[in-house]
DNA sequence: ACAAAAGTGTTGAGAGTACACCCATGC
DNA sequence: GCATGGGTGTACTCTCAACACTTTTGT
């Protein structure tokens, strides 16, 4: 079979925009302004165009949907099963990302009516094959934070470890002991001080800022 | 963008088909008998048909190049680079899967002058992005057999403890404590006794087999 | 002075690591 | 009886988990 008379599969991208928001974490969603599947909410995502990379045209939709720069992206998973889109062939390539939803806000385009974010824990039924996708971005960002220090992307430059500490305890829905917690945290040297925050009614903690770039694997917890 | 308009990159899919073979790790190559890179080695791939899902194109390239049953196959990464290939737009969605070198037969088809086992730490220059693919191929087998049963897919149904840490050995490019090795691994109460190995001159080796499924995150060394 | 979150050490259990000799068989 | 791999135990170190009180600030 030639190159040229192949019948292609589309190809598109999806990405799983995770936030921490409102003491929970939280996916960004869109309600689908075309067929198929419209009106129901949806993973973003989009063809991926001839003259893009796989990761430019994740970025780009990220853009679209968030406009946040700042991000952690990665490829997650292909899912690529006969049947999973209506119109034909398509397989997508999909990404998950952790965005600091400080500097953040929410577009709507052409084939989006809506954009809002959902709790990990109340989600809609959604359109495709994207609730196994959005699953296994969990099983995955999960798997991150042990090993890895993608935590920190979800939270400002200088920040404390009690924030650090509230982030995992919100991603794995458990808490953790403080003192052990620290002594982790501080014995991976990873960190730099970074003087203490003020106009804090209580005792003024200190403030710490990453070393290393982010995502690395560090064997975190 | 209408999707049946939208121009539609090609998509493939190529497998790192490792085995063990000789006390050394081996990925199999094949010789590309057409353009674009005739004459050179490549990881064995094709192209994903219209209506096969991503792994049965997988498996059926696996089953066209070696015959073999019983393997170990999981999604790598997909590489979609502009350029990658110099005949167009080319997203390839790779594997890697582990045969047991014991019941395989490599073949040939028309894409393919030859097929043949190079050991990882001896390979020749390679087509499009192969290189890359391959080494990221070897940090994840290196990782899934730290965290994973996977190399137990490289041996026969019953082996022998000494077997098992001969594959660790090959694959890390290092030696294990027996005493350490052994306990770690009855530990984990994965195994099952299965008698003992006659004919070897020397004394009768345990056989076990595996209770489990092969694969599944089990925390190993 | 009180509310609120920050910060801090010790102990016990379990896992990992280092290390050397006897055992069962075939020839 | 000897060559060949098979099989076994102990002591030390290090990491992980459990646990409660004092400190510093703003109001």
């Amino acid at each position: 079979m030639s190159f040229e008379d192949y019948p292609k599969p589309a190809v598109t991208v999806d990405i799983v925009i995770f936030t921490i928001k409102d003491n929970d974490l939280k996916v960004l969603l869109v309600k689908r302004g075309i067929e198929p599947f419209k009106g129901m909410w949806a993973i973003p995502g989009g063809f991926v165009r001839i003259n893009e990379s796989l990761e430019d045209a994740a970025r780009r939709e990220l853009r679209e949907e968030t406009g946040v720069k700042d991000v952690y992206l990665e490829q997650l998973y292909t899912f690529g099963d006969l049947g999973r889109d209506p119109r034909g062939r398509v397989i997508t390539v999909a990404y998950f990302a952790l965005v600091n939803s400080e500097n953040l806000k929410l577009k709507a385009t052409t084939d989006v009516k809506e954009a809002k974010w959902f709790s990990v824990r109340k989600l809609p039924p959604l359109a495709f094959d994207h609730e196994k996708i959005l699953k296994y971005a969990l099983k995955r960002l999960r798997w991150k934070f042990e090993y890895t220090t993608v935590a920190f992307s979800l939270l400002p430059k200088k920040f404390t470890l009690s924030e650090l500490q509230r982030i995992y305890e919100i991603v794995f829905n458990k808490k953790f002991d403080k003192r052990n917690f620290r002594k982790k945290i501080l014995s991976l040297n990873i960190l730099k001080k970074e003087g203490k925050k003020r106009n804090v009614s209580h005792r003024p903690p200190q403030l710490y800022s990453l070393k290393k770039k982010i995502g690395e694997i560090v064997e975190i917890l």
